[in-house]
DNA sequence: GGTGCATATATCTAATTTGCATATAAGCAG
DNA sequence: CTGCTTATATGCAAATTAGATATATGCACC
């Protein structure tokens, strides 16, 4: 057999770009590096694919084990890219399969918090080295985050059960950076279908409570 | 080493969606196959990935290979997405890295015709049993292709290098399948920025000859 | 050479969408 | 009850889009 002439043996691994927003900032998951290359730096969560296992369930996995819950139910899991650049790993030649994932802040926090290698980091002013291509990976899922969102209830994953419009709009805006007007961003996305009022209002706030939405089934 | 058991060997892959429009119908290149599995179905024309090829060349290859031209120059190719389902293959766990290619009939037309092997299939009209996920593949690619046609300058890519705004509408319908407003198409193909007026008309025309265009650089 | 035909191109109007400003409502603190 | 802050509703102008209609241009035919 010569099969490793004619499909060369590659590792096949996913890794994760699992934004959120916390304090109307755009953030994204990453992990101290403790193993070569690239140790002591910061990576996009990720791990091989096994022999039997699909793509989508691998970045599952993954998924569930850094954020600490079952299956990464309620999460928003979408291939992003695939990169494969020869010299990406100096190890052995790679192709990784990128997923993003969006979380609401809340789930995310206290797995955060338990582990010592984990930080959540700003997707605008991101630290100056990452390690291997991860950089480029996490502007990939930036821009496909900003594409999207006019077009998928992309932001909804963003957020908990119940939210304001203000919550909504914040999340629009820290995500896009750019500040909205507030009745036609109202009106827009009432007009989606997306959402649906519960009839319930915010509490203790110390002016008028807003009313609170949910995401339509 | 314990390599195959944390990083077990995959085999990658490239398959192309080559589409063109002739005769107003969206087409697909397919090959016949003449070894196992899926023997004598069509299926995307595809090949694997070098040890030391960026994914994105293995795509121009295959590219340049069916379409017997010089690298696949004027083209717009461009990544689709990852299939890696396990049973996709039944030979061995094979990724493979979809990757979707535009190019004008004419350029096609000699290639096809010269090989015994390849035909172009109407993609609102496959045959009802493709190799391998061939169909989802093509699927994904024609999803992909409606969904930025408004966005970027696709259509260009599938028309020779002058052309009339009556052909530019012609390929958007062969690619939405629906029939558009033609002073509203006009005005906002002319405001898009993509295409310019050469000056030259159409000529043996029983009619009034129309503006030919050109891409803008 | 004029007339009719088919299509290109330009123009106009109504409908829709969007941006922005203003007015009103609702809760709480004092 | 007054004032403060924010939510929500309403109104209007600007911009965009769809559709219809009018005009222009080449050729075939008489």
């Amino acid at each position: 057999m010569m099969a490793s002439m004619t499909h060369p043996p590659f590792a096949v691994t996913v890794d994760l770009v699992l934004m959120t927003v916390t304090a109307d900032r755009l953030t994204v998951l990453l992990q101290r590096r403790t193993a070569e290359p690239f140790s002591g730096l910061l990576a996009l969560p990720g791990g091989f694919v096994g022999v039997d296992e699909p793509l989508d369930a691998a970045a599952r996995r993954v998924l569930a084990d850094k954020a600490a819950f079952a299956q990464g139910e309620g999460a928003w899991l979408e291939q992003l890219y695939t990169f494969g650049d020869p010299s990406r790993d100096p190890r052995m030649r790679t192709v990784s399969v990128a997923y993003f994932a969006l979380l609401p802040a809340e789930e995310l926090a206290a797995a955060v918090s338990a582990a010592e290698d984990l930080t959540l980091a700003p997707v605008m002013d991101l630290p100056p080295a990452l390690a291997f291509d991860h950089a480029a990976i996490i502007a990939a899922a930036h821009d496909r985050l900003k594409g999207k969102l006019d077009y998928a209830p992309l932001a909804l994953a963003l957020l908990p059960e119940r939210f304001t419009l203000r919550d909504l709009q914040a999340v629009h805006e820290a995500i896009t950076g750019k500040s909205l007007n507030k009745p036609a961003f109202r009106r827009r996305m009432i007009d989606t279908g997306w959402i649906e009022p519960t009839g319930e209002r915010e509490t203790a706030t110390s002016f008028r409570p807003a009313e609170l939405y949910r995401r339509k089934p």
